[in-house]
DNA sequence: TTTAGTCACGTTTTT
DNA sequence: CGTGACTAAA
C-alpha cells in the first residue's frame, strides 16, 4: 500500500517530518492526542521501507501493552516484508533479551528473574543475617528496598537517598548526624541484600538494566557488538525515563540512531526517579540531536481540551502547553456530584446500560480511570451484578497471585536449583511442612553438589508423606522439563487437589480458571528459563478482578467488547470515546500525601491532566459531595492552612464544565440485552 | 517447637 | 486481598 519513498497522507506535516527525520538523534515532544503512538509506528514503517532491518529496529516502552501495540500496527501496516522480527518491548524485557541473546558479553543467562515479592523475601533474609545492625535501623525490609532501588534509579548517593526519602529533603545539622547514624547500617544490609541475590543467582528489575547498562558503559568491545546489532532505537513515553535509564541508553548514542518521543506534561513517574526536566536537557545530553513539535491533537474536541488546558494554566509550572483540536467544538465536560462511592458506581453503571438502549455504542467505548487500583473494587462489584463486562489494568499481575506462584515455584527450582526462595515456596505449600523445616530442607537441597540435583529424590530429604507429595510434583515437572507446556499441564493436574484445599474459599470463583490461562500463556516460550523471566516481565496480563482475559499474547486476535477499568499510570495511550475520571474530589487531586509539597502537586496535576485528555467526545468527571462541603467547611475556619488553594478544581470556570448530580434511578435496572449475550465464566474457551 | 487457622487492618502510582 | 499478630492444636 505504502509507495516505498512516499510517506501516507494521513499524516500531517510535522508528523512528516518527524518520520522522514534524517539527522543523528532526535526529541519529537508530542502532547496528548497529537498522533505519538501514530508517528512512531509511522517511523518504524518507514525506515523498514528505506532497507533498514526490522531486526536492527528496536522499539521500547514504558508498558508490554504499548509495545505490542506498536509492533502489531506496523505488521499491519507492512505486507510484502518480513517484520515478523521487528521488536518492541519494555525497557526491562528488553534488558532481559540481550542478557539471554549474548551470554558470553553479560555474563547472568542462567540467572532467575525475581519480582517484588521474591526481593521482599531475599531482604526478609538479608535482615535476618545481619540481625544486630538490622535490629539499629527501625526500618522495615520493604524500605531498605525502596531505598536502594531509588538510589539506584536516579543514580545518586545513598546520603542524598536517605535524606530525599526518608527526611523529606531537609538539610541542617540535626538531619545530617541522623543520615551518618543510619547510613552505615543501611549499607551493611544493602550489601548482605546484594551479596544473597548474587548467591542464589537472582536479578531483580534494576539489576536487568544495570548489568547490561554497566557493561555498555565501560567495555568499548560490548558497544562494537551491539552497534552490529541495531540501527535505530524509537523510545516512546522519553519523559518517564530516569537517569538510570538514560545511563542505559547513554551508549547508544555512538552506536545508533535515537528517535524519541514524550510530553513534558504527562511526565508521572517522578516516584521511580523520572524528572519531566530532563526531556528539556536533551539537547545538551544527546549530541548531534535535534528537537521538533506536534501540537494539534486530533483526539479531543476543544471543549475537552480547554478544560486539560486550564488545569495546566493553573499551575505554577510553565508547561508552555496549548492543544488546539483540529476535530472543532463538541459536548461540554460534565461533573457529576455524588454522595458516596456506590452512589458513583451505580451512576456509571447506569450510563453506560442506558446509551446501550439507545443503541450505537459498544462496550469498548467507555474508558474509566481512577487515581489508584484499590478505589475501583466497589466499580468493579457493581459491574459484576449488572453484568457489565470489563477489563482491569494495573494491579496484581497474574504471575503474582499466590496460587500461580505456588506451581510456578516447582518450575523455578528445576530451572534454576539455586533459587532458595521458590524451593521454600514449594515446601511450604505442602501440607505440614511449615516455615522452620521448608527452611531446613531447603539448606540440605543446598549441600547437595550441583550436578546431582537435577532431577533429585526429594524423598530422601523429607521423611513421610510429605516427602512422597513433594516428589510427585517435582517429578511431574521435571519430566516435562523440555516442554514448558506440558510441564505446566501435568503438574497442574498433581497439584489441582492441594491448591483446591488452599484456596478453597475462593477456588472455583477466582483462581481454577488462571491456570488454563496459564498453559496458554506458556506456549509462547521455548524454555522454562525463558518462561519464568519473561512471564514475570510481562505486566499486560493480570487477574485482579478481570472477568475477561489480559495479556497480549493471548487475545489480541479475539478482543471481546469490554469496558476498560484503569489507573491513571496504566492508562497513557489509551483513549476512549466515553471517559469517566473517578473521585476527582480534594485529598486526591492533588493526594493527601502529596500536600505540602510542591513537586508532588505539580505530578497529581499531570495525573489529572493525563486522565483528563484520555477523552475522545465525552468527559464525565465524578466527584464526592462530601468532600467537596467538607473541603469548604475546613478552609473557611483555616485561614493559615498553605493547602486552601490545592484542591485543582477549586476555582474552575463555571463555563468549561456543567455541574449535576446522578438523577434517582429508582427503577430496577435492566441489563443491557448484549451484556447477557457475554459469557462470563472465566477461561472457559481455551480447554 | 512447629504449624494451621482466624481475625482485624490498611491499602498511590509501576517495571 | 494480602499481611501480621494471635491462639489452638499437633
Amino acid at each position: 500500500m505504502i509507495d516505498k519513498n512516499t510517506i501516507s497522507e494521513s499524516y500531517n506535516e510535522k508528523q512528516r517530518e518527524a518520520i522522514a527525520f534524517s539527522g543523528k538523534h532526535l526529541l519529537l515532544l508530542a502532547g496528548a492526542g497529537t498522533g505519538k503512538t501514530k508517528t512512531i509506528v509511522g517511523r518504524a514503517e518507514y525506515l523498514i521501507n528505506q532497507g533498514y532491518r526490522p531486526e536492527k529496529i528496536q522499539i521500547l516502552t514504558f508498558t508490554k501493552r504499548a509495545a505490542s501495540e506498536i509492533v502489531e500496527r506496523v505488521k499491519a501496516g507492512i505486507s510484502d516484508q518480513d517484520v515478523r522480527s521487528l521488536n518492541g518491548s519494555t525497557f526491562h524485557s528488553w534488558c532481559n533479551q540481550l542478557i539471554i541473546k549474548f551470554p558470553n558479553l553479560f555474563g547472568a543467562a542462567n540467572y532467575t528473574v525475581i519480582d517484588p515479592d521474591d526481593q521482599l523475601s531475599i531482604m526478609k533474609m538479608a535482615c535476618g543475617a545481619a540481625s544486630e545492625d538490622y535490629g539499629k535501623t527501625r526500618l522495615k525490609p520493604q524500605q531498605l528496598l525502596d531505598l536502594f532501588s531509588f538510589a539506584r534509579n536516579t543514580r545518586i548517593n545513598l546520603t542524598e537517598t536517605l535524606r530525599k526519602l526518608l527526611f523529606k529533603g531537609k538539610d541542617d545539622l540535626q538531619t545530617t548526624e541522623d543520615i551518618n547514624a543510619l547510613k552505615p547500617q543501611v549499607e551493611l544490609l544493602i550489601k548482605e541484600y546484594q551479596s544473597q541475590k548474587l548467591r542464589q543467582q537472582y536479578l531483580d528489575y534494576d539489576d536487568l538494566l544495570l548489568v547490561v547498562a554497566n557493561r555498555l558503559n565501560k567495555d568499548a568491545e560490548a558497544r562494537e557488538i551491539l552497534a552490529k546489532a541495531y540501527d535505530h532505537i524509537l523510545i516512546d513515553e522519553m519523559q518517564d525515563t530516569n537517569p538510570l535509564q538514560w545511563y542505559l541508553l547513554k551508549p547508544f548514542e555512538n552506536i545508533c540512531h535515537l528517535f524519541c518521543v514524550g510530553d513534558d506534561a504527562q511526565s508521572i513517574y517522578s516516584f521511580r526517579g523520572a524528572d519531566f526536566k530532563n526531556v528539556h536537557l536533551f539537547q545538551e545530553r544527546v549530541a548531534n540531536s535535534e528537537i521538533k513539535v506536534l501540537d494539534k491533537n486530533y483526539r479531543s474536541t476543544q471543549e475537552i481540551l480547554d478544560l486539560s488546558n486550564w488545569l495546566l494554566e493553573t499551575s505554577p509550572i510553565n508547561y508552555n502547553k496549548r492543544l488546539t483540536a483540529s476535530r472543532g467544538a463538541g459536548k461540554q465536560p460534565t461533573i457529576v456530584n455524588v454522595a458516596n462511592q456506590f452512589e458513583e458506581a451505580n451512576y456509571i453503571a447506569n450510563h453506560i446500560l442506558e446509551s446501550f438502549s439507545e443503541g450505537g455504542n459498544s462496550f469498548t467505548d467507555f474508558l474509566i480511570l481512577s487515581r489508584s487500583q484499590y478505589y475501583t473494587r466497589p466499580l468493579q462489584a457493581v459491574f459484576l451484578q449488572k453484568k457489565i463486562p470489563y477489563q482491569t489494568f494495573g494491579g496484581r499481575k497474574f504471575l503474582e497471585a499466590a496460587h500461580i506462584k505456588d506451581l510456578v515455584s516447582v518450575l523455578r527450582v528445576i530451572n534454576n536449583p539455586m533459587d532458595e526462595i521458590a524451593w521454600i515456596r514449594f515446601f511450604t505449600f505442602i501440607h505440614g511442612i511449615g516455615a522452620v523445616r521448608a527452611t531446613s530442607y531447603m539448606s540440605e537441597v543446598m549441600r547437595i553438589e550441583p550436578e546431582n540435583v537435577h532431577g533429585l529424590d526429594l524423598t530422601s530429604i523429607i521423611p513421610g508423606k510429605e516427602g512422597i507429595k513433594a516428589k510427585s510434583y517435582y517429578d511431574a515437572a521435571y519430566q516435562n522439563r523440555g516442554n514448558v507446556k506440558m510441564a505446566i499441564k501435568d503438574l497442574y493436574k498433581t497439584m489441582e487437589f492441594d491448591l483446591a484445599m488452599k484456596y478453597s474459599k475462593d477456588w472455583y470463583e477466582k483462581r481454577k480458571g488462571d491456570f488454563p490461562v496459564l498453559e496458554i500463556l506458556s506456549e509462547n516460550y521455548a524454555t522454562l528459563g525463558e518462561f519464568i523471566s519473561e512471564g514475570i516481565l510481562d505486566n499486560s496480563a493480570n487477574v485482579a478482578g478481570s472477568n475477561t482475559l489480559g495479556g497480549s499474547k493471548i487475545n489480541t486476535a479475539e478482543l471481546k467488547d469490554h469496558v476498560t477499568i484503569s489507573t491513571v499510570h496504566s492508562a497513557k495511550g489509551l483513549e476512549a470515546d466515553v471517559c469517566f475520571v473517578l473521585n476527582v474530589s480534594p485529598k486526591t487531586y492533588p493526594s493527601a500525601y502529596s500536600l505540602g509539597n510542591i513537586e508532588e502537586v505539580e505530578e497529581d496535576r499531570r495525573v489529572l491532566y493525563v486522565a483528563l485528555t484520555r477523552a475522545k467526545n465525552d468527559l464525565i468527571i465524578t466527584r464526592s459531595k462530601e468532600s467537596i462541603n467538607a473541603y469548604h467547611h475546613q478552609t473557611d475556619k483555616d485561614e493559615d492552612d498553605t493547602s486552601d488553594s490545592a484542591y485543582f478544581l477549586e476555582g474552575l470556570p463555571e463555563h468549561l464544565a456543567l455541574q449535576t448530580s446522578p438523577k434517582s434511578f429508582t427503577a430496577p435496572v435492566t441489563d443491557a440485552k448484549k451484556a447477557n449475550t457475554i459469557d462470563l465464566d472465566l477461561g472457559m474457551d481455551f480447554s
